[in-house]
DNA sequence: TCGTCTAAGTGCTGTAACGCACAGACGGCG
DNA sequence: CGCCGTCTGTGCGTTACAGCACTTAGACGA
């Protein structure tokens, strides 16, 4: 393992199957690289490839009224793209748009619908990776209701720290502002309030994270909730 | 309490059945009544019992911080109560609270689960479903964050009617308030403004219909969005 | 060296919604 | 009948964020 840092160069969704079945489903795979602001996914439109990612990140944003969006998920090693295939439909509920270049693992949709009958223990696994989803993408329903943008900012920071395996990553405030539904202004001031208190640091859309455990102390429960989720459904 | 009269003696996915699994499943119900405020099941805990509403409507609920809530979904006779189970997860992911009393046929977790093995179509049936709850989660969330109280609040009647199949039921200022996560002085400003546009009328707890085409004009987009969603992905 | 670009900071005004307090209004009940 | 609890209406000050305009600061290429 030729890691460098911290990334480690697995998904953890297929580093948790049985040997046999990871290492057939591998042999579908193809590695691609997941090039920043490049859009996998389009709502509503057909989805040609699941990816599991190993080392990039992406975002689930889902479109309203023609001209808004809004985040209501992120998606790194820890998941996969594509999971509400196994529902049988064939259109991607959101927009899925890369968030943090990197590596993930490709596979052609009727390929890997091959897969999950051949292979139930997938097929579980994604079910409870269904499941973690849905209970986040109502968790953040409900932060965005009642958690300020500072600490909804901290969450986001966390997350992608998490997915991004690094401390340093690459983020506009207009483009924080538009994953979280506000103003650019909005997400300048609680990024300035946070780096005032020293626990981040940016300069021209390279963000730092200084001091991780004051960014969780500044961030809602909403973080925890959700590794706790993540944890009791799909821990081992 | 409203009457339910007008109520169509039949849930629509089970009405989709081939007649052979729905008599199957059927068979296996019992006819039990929803009573309003009654909690069905609490988040986190188990599921002992899945509901196909006929009559009655109930509010999907997220818990946050101890002392909030948020409604994330209404399910009526259009749905079902406890379809997470199909993904083999035995944690209901939400409160789900009785909105409107009516009948609803009940069958317990482990026959449920059993009958979803004999019959293929009912099991692909609420595959799709859930895909259109997942889609309509994201779609409350992004309508949380854009859109104003009032037309919020018109989305939720036009959903409530749908579900109760009346012009009339009963609902006060402080329970809306709790559901769209408001205070109730912001739903009695939103009401009164639609009661001055004779769009609605209300006393005391009880809410009459009046314009529905009015209603759906102040309402947000989102609620077309919603409909939409149902009837592309199960629609017949 | 200079213009241009993009990222970020600042200041202003407007407004949706909050928190709180209190007043009327109706209905059930002793 | 009168009391009380529930439901609704209203007002006032506060807060968080929106919308807009403008400035400052590096980055970069001609």
């Amino acid at each position: 393992m030729p890691s460098i840092q911290a990334a480690p160069p697995t998904n953890r969704l297929l580093a948790a199957l049985p040997n046999q079945d990871r290492s057939r489903l591998l042999n579908q795979c193809e590695i691609v690289e997941l090039a920043i602001t490049e859009t996998i996914y389009r709502a509503g439109e057909p989805i040609p490839h699941v990816y599991f990612p190993t080392g990039g990140f992406v975002s689930l944003v889902m479109p309203i009224d023609g001209d808004n969006n809004l985040e209501v998920g992120l998606v790194g090693n820890e998941g996969m793209l594509g999971v509400t295939l196994i529902l049988g439909v064939a259109a991607a509920p959101f927009h899925a748009i890369v968030q943090g270049a990197g590596p993930a693992l490709r596979i052609a949709t009727d390929v890997f619908l091959k897969e999950l009958e051949l292979s139930p223990v997938l097929l579980q696994e994604l079910k409870y990776y269904l499941y973690v989803s849905i209970s986040q993408l109502a968790q953040t329903n409900a932060c965005n209701r009642f958690h300020l943008v500072e600490a909804r900012l901290a969450r986001w920071l966390l997350m992608s720290q998490d997915r991004a395996h690094t401390d340093t990553f690459h983020v506009t405030h207009l483009f924080l502002a538009f994953m979280l539904g506000v103003r650019r202004v909005g997400i300048t001031k609680a990024a300035t309030s946070l780096q005032k208190q020293k626990i981040i640091r940016y300069r021209r859309g390279d963000i730092t994270i200084l001091d991780r455990p004051g960014l969780e102390a500044a961030a809602c429960g909403c973080y925890r909730a959700d590794k706790a989720t993540y944890q009791r459904i799909l821990g081992d």
